[in-house]
Parts: C-alpha cells; sequence; structure tokens
DNA sequence: GATGAATGAGCATTCATTCAT
DNA sequence: CATGAATGAATGCTCATTCAT
C-alpha cells in the first residue's frame, strides 16, 4: 500500500539523479527535477524538506545499491585471488552499468554543505570497511594477504579501478576488458605481502 | 616590474584558493574572495574578467605546481624500481604539503559548467601522459614494466594514493610513512610484468 | 452534545491564540497551529474555512470575554467614584490573568487584511461605548461627569491603563497594586468636570 | 558629497513608509518597495541587508522625528501647567501632521522577529523617560506633581492621546481642538497630586 | 588600475488552500 | 468529520556582472 506516494518519491529521485549527474548538484535548480518529474515544488519538499534532503535520500539509496555486490562479494569468504579481482570487476561494471549514479556519486565533488549526506555515506563505509577488514583477517594472519589497515586494503584494490572509472566517466576514454583484466590481476599482486 | 599588479592578482588568488578550498566553487562568492582578500569586486574582474577566470587561473597554477615534480621525477629517466615510488612519495608528498591545493584539485568536484578551466586540466594531463609514455616505452620493450596504456599505467601508479589522499583530506584519516611505504612498493610490484 | 466536535474546535483555537501571542499572526503557519492542536491541516479548514476564520474566531471569543465583566460593571449603575476605577482595575487585572488574550488583542497589530475580524471588534466596541454612554449620560448631566463623548471618556478612563498594559506584555515592567491604585484614582480625577 | 547614495535610500526609505502605513510589515513585499521607490532588488538589499533592515531604519528614522519635539518640550523646563499640555497637544498634532508615521508606529503591531528594530525603540524610550524624569523630579518633589514613576507618568498624561489617535487613525473618528483641549486638562488633572 | 553602487535574473523555500480517500 | 499529499503562486534574498567615477 502507499504505492502512490512511493511512486511519487521514487519519480522524483530519478529526475533529481539526472539532474545532478548532468549538471551536478549546485548547477541543478528544484525547478528542473520538477519539470523532470512531474512533480510539484510543494511535493518535493513535502517528500524531502529540502534540496540537499532530496540530494541526501540519492546518497543514500546509491551508496546501497553499490556497496550491496560489494558485500556479498566479501560474505561469500573466498580466497584473495577470487574475491580480490572480483571486487575490481564488479566496481568497473557498475560503474559501466550505472554511469547516472557512479557521475553522481564518483564525480560530482559535493560542497562541505552537503555534510549531513555525507554523514550517511561514511557510516555505510564503516560497514564496508568492518565488513573487508573481517574479509582480510585471516588471510593476513595466513601471509597470504598484505599486511596493512583495510582503508588501505581498499585503496589498493580499488584505487585504480576508480582512477580509470573517473577517467571513462569524464570523457571518451575506452575501458575495455583487457584493461579491466589488467588491472584486476595488478590488484591481485599489490596486495599480496 | 609590475609588482603591484602582480602582487594584486597573487593575493587574489590565494584568497580564491582559501574560499574554493573550503566551501566549494560554488558556495564562494566573489564578495568573500574580495573580503578575504582586500580587493574590490572591480579589482577582481579587471584581473580575471569573471568567476570562471579566477578558478581558471587556481587550476592552471595548481595543475601546473603539482605536476613539476611528477614530471621532473619521470625526466630523470630512472628504473621503474625507483620512478614508480617517488611518484607515489611526491603525489602523497604533495597533498601533506598542499592541502588547500589539494582540496581544491582532488576533493572538489567539479560542474561541467567549468569546461575552460577542465581543458586545461587535460591539456597537463595530455603532457603529463605523453611523458609518461615516452619514460614507460623503453621499460615496456624490456619487460621490466607492464605492458598497458599511459593511462592504465598511471591509474595503477596513483590510483592507491589517490584514494587514500581523499580519505586524509575528508577526515581525520592518519597518513604515516609506513603507510606510503606499502603503497610506494604496492605500486611496483603491481606495475610489474 | 456535540462535545467531540466542540472540544476540536476550542483546541485549535487554543493553539492558535499560542501561536498568535507568540509570534504574530503573518508569521503563524496553519502547520504550526495544526502541531500545537494535535489536529490535521483539513480539520482546521473544515472548522474555521481559512486562517483569517480562525483568527476571527479567536477575535470574537476574546472581545466578548474581555468586555464581559466591563459591561457588566457599567451596568451596576454605580457612581463614577466607584465605576471608573473598577473599569482600571478590571482592565489591568485581565490583561494580567490573560497575558496571551492581552497579547494578541492588544499588542500585535493587525493588518488591515484582517477586515472581516475587525468588524467583529468594531461591533463590540460599538456595545460598550454605548453602554457606556447610557451610564455616563445622568452622571454628566449631573455634572458629575466630565461632558465628553463616549469615546473620550473611554479614552480618559482606560488610556493610561492601556498604555502600561503594554510596557507590561513587552517587557518586564512591574504593574504593582500601588501603580494600579494610582491609575484609577487618576481616572477618576481626570474625568471629573 | 555623497548624495547620490543618501538620495536613494531616502527614497526607499519613503516608499517603504508608504508601504508599510497602508499595508503592514509582513503584506509589504520587497518589490513593492521597488516599484515605488524606483530602485532594484539588488539595490534595497545593498543599502539595508534586509526587509528588517529598511524596518529598523524606518523606526529610526520615526521615533526621532516624533521624540525631538517632545525632548523639546522637556528640555523648556516650564511648570506642570504647560509642559503636561504641550505634550499631549504635540503627540496628537503629531499624529494629524504625520499619519503615515503615526499608522507605522502605533498602529501596525510589529511581530517579534522585529526585535532589532524594538531595540532601537527602546533606547529611545529611555532617553525620553529619562529626560521625562529629569523634568519632573523637583515638580514632584514641591507636590506640584504626582510622585509617580516616569512610565506611569508618561502613561496618564499620552495614554488617553494615544488612544484616541489610534482611534483617529484607524477609522474615521474626529479628533477637533476641542477634544484635544479635554484630554489636554484632563492630563494635568490627572497628574496632580 | 581601483572602487563600489546598481542591476535583475534566478533560486530555494514557504504556506494557504484544495480535495481525494 | 478527519486526513495529509498535492499544488503553485508568492517571497525574501543572493550574486555574477557592469560601469560611472
Amino acid at each position: 500500500m502507499r504505492t502512490d506516494s512511493d511512486q511519487r518519491r521514487q519519480t522524483i529521485l530519478e529526475a533529481a539523479l539526472e539532474c545532478f549527474a548532468a549538471d551536478g548538484y549546485d548547477a541543478t535548480s528544484i525547478e528542473e527535477i520538477c519539470e523532470l518529474s512531474g512533480a510539484s515544488v510543494g511535493s518535493v519538499y513535502h517528500h524531502y524538506g529540502s534540496k540537499e534532503g532530496v540530494a541526501a535520500a540519492l546518497y543514500a539509496e546509491g551508496i546501497a545499491g553499490y556497496q550491496k555486490e560489494l558485500l556479498a562479494i566479501l560474505a561469500s569468504g573466498g580466497s584473495p585471488d577470487t574475491v580480490v579481482p572480483a571486487l575490481v570487476r564488479h566496481h568497473v561494471d557498475w560503474v559501466r552499468t550505472n554511469p547516472g549514479w557512479a557521475r553522481y556519486l564518483l564525480l560530482m565533488g559535493h560542497a562541505p554543505a552537503t555534510v549531513e549526506a555525507l554523514t550517511a555515506v561514511r557510516d555505510h563505509n564503516r560497514v564496508l570497511l568492518d565488513q573487508l577488514a573481517g574479509w582480510a583477517e585471516p588471510h593476513i594472519a595466513a601471509r597470504r594477504l598484505l599486511n596493512v589497515s583495510p582503508l588501505v586494503l581498499l585503496a589498493l584494490i580499488l584505487g585504480p579501478a576508480h582512477a580509470l572509472s573517473r577517467a571513462w566517466l569524464s570523457g571518451t576514454e575506452e575501458l575495455d576488458d583487457t584493461t579491466i583484466a589488467s588491472i584486476a590481476t595488478a590488484a591481485v599482486r599489490s596486495t599480496q605481502p
């Protein structure tokens, strides 16, 4: 039930994502979101309270969608040889499959004003890092994984993928399978003791 | 000569950097830059023509400063074993030494509106990538370096450093020397064939 | 009977009075009244038709409560020596007992938009002035009361009390019994021929 | 010098007074003030910072104009027989001569939001009450004036005039010379010991 | 070169009111 | 009678930019 209201909320978010991904948070006006979503100004404010509220809701949804698969991979309990490449591949796949989300979450900077939203991001990241730490621990103990903090580990695994994703999102750089294979393999090697 | 005028220009840029690094481009008003720099509105427009002009000049100066050392390292003609770690170390050192610049160049997103400035960035990056390609070629041929495009090579070398820099700039994450050594070593390993 | 509905109506009025007295008519939103009263927006509109309708109902109730005792004093048929001080004392007592109502009726200005409500006020005042005129007539004829119009008479009697009430409502001015005795006596003297 | 800027400031204030006096503070929009004054929105904000800033400046100017003559009368050092009626007459004269100002200062209520402006009002009133106290002291000592606090004294003297002024500003009540003479005389009597 | 008043389009947000359930 | 989502006009305010001095 309440499908009506939820539908409206979702429609607004979708329009907002499209606008934010295309023009950035600041350059997007509430009016644009309204035109694209068909909702009235009042409706947007009724549901999200403010422009920042829309951005925060978008953040929450986007991060959750992005991390869901990452968490699943970590929960699978595989060895570094399989998990690390899987994480890299998922990152790149997700970016290519969801360029709008990726543009919003990875490419657009977020003025310090968006602190509230960032809190949600930080919470999500905390969960991801904890999960990563839990997975890594035994492998580090068994000398199958470099003994570094979860944050550094994550940087080693996804940093290159992140950099290439940004390049791909920014312009016309290719992201072919050979390249992905290269950085997936490189990630495995860079995280070995 | 022209010390007066140049001084004024520099003062304005410094104020702009402080504002942009703290609040982001959009959230910074010309008036704030004026208050911080002591220049009048008219003066800013006389020297830079527009708010975007200020940002573009800042970009140019910042990128040049950042890449200067990177290019020097590449020009040194050292082997991957020495050049790759040097690049990583310089990146992190520069970020820690110039947090304002780093915040502006790395952390803040840049709305598509800032196209002119981005052009300059792309030009600079082109130079860097060309230089990198030139340095890498013989090493790739000699099987001392992974055979990937310059862009991918750069992502492998600096991607993790970039990710950690962002974390350090965002919050209170540490960036101790042990960590830097780890990612420098990891970068060497990840770029080996 | 109809206790439910009447209760709801009263609850809304009480919430509205609190809001209007604290923030003024314009600065009070329907939503605030709803939050304070527990009623829904639709309920307020069902019972009072509009924001002005709420204000008008409040006016009517407030003025009636204030004037009730004044009219009773006038109807008592006492001499100026007893009636005039009684009117002054009642005014001040009522203000001190009902600061919320007093703030709404005496302190807050009322934008010309609130015409409908003002009509009710004027009607009420007309009744009061008529009653006052009826009481005053014989005393004026007997030279026991200054021969001025009812409006002027009322101004002489309650003007000072009104001024002090405003001061008391505005800030932290005292309104002790000595003061009240002073202005009550002064009112008697100022209305003697 | 700077006549240009001052002229503009004054023009804005005049337009604002006209609007505020006619419709009240809340019902007046910045745009209306702009249309009436010929100034642009930005100009109003450049000079007064906010709508409240305009109202505050208006308050300051209005109160100063009103009290100037009152203070002069008190400074004349006359006896209660001459000073008290003079104060009453000046109040009424000022209201009749400056109905716009009077409507703004006396009739319109001011939401608590306008606190900053009220501060200025309170300061002005403090000066007036001090001056009044200074004038009254010797007369009270000589038993020529009722021994009450300055605030009460002011209420006794101007309260009735205030009440009648409000009636005159509100509607179509007359304020003929006979009436004024009556309340002037009454004021003298009500402030005698 | 410097100044700062003036401009006005644009924006986020509010809020009284309506109405389908 | 009650509810609360939806509406959209209206508003205070910001800010990049211009230009006369």
